[in-house]
Order: structure tokens, then sequence, then C-alpha cells
DNA sequence: TTAGGGTTAG
């Protein structure tokens, strides 16, 4: 196969290509016969991310869409017929049709999850894969699902979200509204709605409803997500897409009571890629969580956990440099490598420098060399994580 | 055929 970049794609041909994804929506079921999936793709050889090449695919399963699971997916395409949309060049089916896609994070599985049962995987295309995704780690725009990873604590009224959760219970509230009781380790600082839980059947796993109790948040889920929603058990992880907090308008036979209260939803619609996905318990955004749910602190109640989010948020935003304020350090270094001795090597000046992009991006664990600055530090005083003691006078 | 990224209105 040859594959085209981006960048040389023509209307009114069929391509093969190697790129990640930039934007999508997840599979949704269409007015018609069939489920559709929307997506952006990006490589390395356009100017503008924004240029990317918009795909329209549609297929009678789920399974049978192009796998993409993230923002950062490399996919691999063979005949893609390319069309004009109002003047714009677009991706669709071909005949023949064919897609891998690749986890996007460096250091994962190259396992590819394909739309069909035969394919071919040759050496050459793990190279391809190996190569975009060192592209990928190195682009922000690309890297949302660990940079850009809001927790319930960090959430406004009136903002949309993308958030990464654990589905403790769910029920049917009716026709067009499933509830969803999910837990991300961390509280909102807002007050917020809470369903009432009466008259619905609550589909529950007891064990670890017990376990989060006072972490939970009731998410309503609406209309078309409702078929994708039921599709989900307690227990599942969950990415939910563009998730509304919006201000709570009791009904006028409700007391409205004296705070005001946001409602967390998923409206109808699809609009900036609005939807569920699954999501396996071993993703990043997820390792927080699990030493939440194991510490003593997770039956606390929310006003107590309130200052906690919030502190959670600083240490993010603090610790954590932008991309581009590392300091370029390489003249002392090489000063520093003449005063040393031959024999003690301490600066491990065989391993690449990696950007800390690299670091937060990266699949497993891995060991990596970094030039940074530091920004902040914790704890500050030694203190409070050294025990002074002393064996021959027993002093501590 | 569907939908064609760019917010519901609970």
């Amino acid at each position: 196969y040859s594959y085209t970049k981006l960048c040389d794609v023509k209307v009114r041909t069929t391509v093969n290509l190697y790129a990640a994804v930039k934007f999508f929506k997840p599979p949704f079921p269409s007015r018609g016969t069939d489920y559709c999936m929307v997506a952006k793709l990006v490589d390395p050889s356009l100017d503008d991310l924004d240029e990317g090449l918009k795909c329209l695919f549609f297929a009678k399963e789920e399974s049978l869409l192009p796998q993409i699971y993230s923002i950062g997916d490399i996919v691999r395409i063979h005949r893609l017929k390319v069309d004009n949309y109002r003047g714009a060049p677009q991706g669709n089916k071909g005949p023949g049709f064919s897609c891998l896609v690749f986890d996007g994070r460096q250091g994962a599985p190259t396992q590819p999850r394909s739309d069909s049962q035969n394919f071919t995987f040759e050496p050459e295309d793990e190279e391809k894969v190996y190569r975009l995704r060192q592209w990928v780690t190195l682009t922000p725009e690309l890297n949302v699902m660990s940079c850009d990873c809001p927790t319930l604590a960090d959430v406004e009224e009136g903002q949309y979200y993308n958030l990464s959760c654990q589905i403790v219970s769910m029920a049917r509230v009716d026709e067009t509204c499933v509830l969803f009781q999910v837990w991300d380790g961390t509280i909102p600082a807002v007050p917020f709605r809470k369903a009432e839980l009466h008259d619905l059947s609550l589909d529950q796993k007891d064990d670890l409803a017990q376990k989060v109790k006072g972490h939970l948040v009731d998410v309503f889920i609406f209309d078309n997500h409702v078929s994708t929603a039921l599709k989900f058990k307690p227990g599942d992880f969950v990415r939910i897409q563009n998730l509304h907090v919006a201000k709570y308008k009791p009904p006028d036979n409700e007391a409205s009571p004296t705070d005001e209260l946001v409602e967390f939803v998923v409206h109808r619609g699809t609009s900036f890629g609005r939807g569920l996905t699954t999501l396996s318990s071993d993703h990043p955004n997820f390792k927080d969580m699990e030493s939440t749910a194991q510490g003593s602190n997770v039956t606390h109640e929310r006003d107590s956990n309130v200052q906690k989010g919030n502190s959670n948020l600083n240490e993010k935003n603090s610790i954590v440099p932008e991309e581009g304020s590392l300091v370029s350090s390489s003249n002392s270094t090489d000063r520093r490598c003449l005063q040393e001795t031959g024999t003690v090597i301490t600066g491990h000046h065989h391993i690449t420098v990696t950007p800390i992009h690299a670091v937060l991006t990266h699949y497993i664990p891995f060991k990596f060399r970094l030039k940074a600055q530091l920004v902040d530090y914790s704890p500050r005083d030694v203190r409070e994580f050294c025990l002074l003691f002393c064996y021959t006078c027993n002093y501590w």
C-alpha cells in the first residue's frame, strides 16, 4: 500500500492514509438504518491542524465503524473515497474500505482495533504507528485525554466538560431519560441536583456504592443517548463527552431550595462530540481515583471535601509547567560535565532528554530524563515526611 | 438513505 499525506489529498480520488484523530463524534444511531460516526483526521503534513480531513462513516453495527476511542488515536485507512461536500474534501467509505485504529500514546500496545476480521499488519505499519505517536505526543491539541482532564471538583455552572468517571448505579427515569450515578474521586464545589429515587428501580453495584458513598453525582442522560447509556452497566468506566453543568430550574410545584443548584446533563444531539464512550479502567485518568477509593477519606461528606477538591486543582496547575516553559540549560550541563570525574556519571547522558509532555502521556511506567524548571515542591518542610529518630539516645 | 463537528433548553 502507498499512503497519501493529508496535504496531498484531492477530491474525487480514493486514498490510503495514516493519520491521527483530532475530533470525533462517538457512534450514534442515525435516523436511517445505520450508525453514524464523524471524525476529523490530521497528520504532520498539515500546516494548520484546523485543516484536517473531515470523514463521515456509516455502518450497520457500531463494531463495524472505525474503533476510535479517543482524540489522539491513530488510524490506518484503506480505500477512503474523498468527495466534495460544500466545497471541502470529505472522506467516505469506498468499496473495500477498512480501518485500523491504534492507541496514540507512546508505550501503548500496537495491537490494532479493527472493523473487520481480516487485515494485514506488517512491521512497516508498526514503524508508521511509532512515528505518528511521537508526533501526537508533541502535539498538545491531540493530547486532551491526558492534559485536559477536568474532574467533578473543577466544574462550574454553565460550562461543558469531558468527564471520565465510573458508573456506580443507573436507572431508567422515563422514555427519554436515563440516570447515571457516577463518581470520579472528587466532589463538586457547587451544590447539584440529585434525582428522586423513590419511584426508580436502581441498578447498583452494591460493594462499589458502599465504598464511594458521599462521592456520587447524578447525571441525567437524554433522548438519543438513552440507547447508548443502556448498554453500560454499573461498575463500567465511561467518558462523558460534552457534559453540561446546567443551572437547575426547579419546576413551579417544587419548593425552591435556598442554594442555587446545578444539574449534570447530557442533552439531545451530538454537537461537540456529545455522547458516551467506554473507557478501560487502566486509563491514566483513573489512577488517582483508585487511591481515593482505597483511602479512608472516601466516606467524608461533601462540605469537608470541598477544600480537597480545590487543593487538587491548585496542585495540578502549579506543579506542571506549561509546554514551552522548559529552560534550556545545555551550556551549563556541558560545563558541569567537564568538572566531573570520568568515572562518576550521574546525568545519564546516554538517555535522550524527554519533554514533560511525553512523561504525562506515556502509557506504562517508564524511565525518563527531564530538563525542567522547578516551579513548586511539597512537602515544604522535611519534618512533614521524616521522623527524626536516634537508636543510641532514643531521640525522636 | 442516514449526516455532513461547532451546544439543550429537561
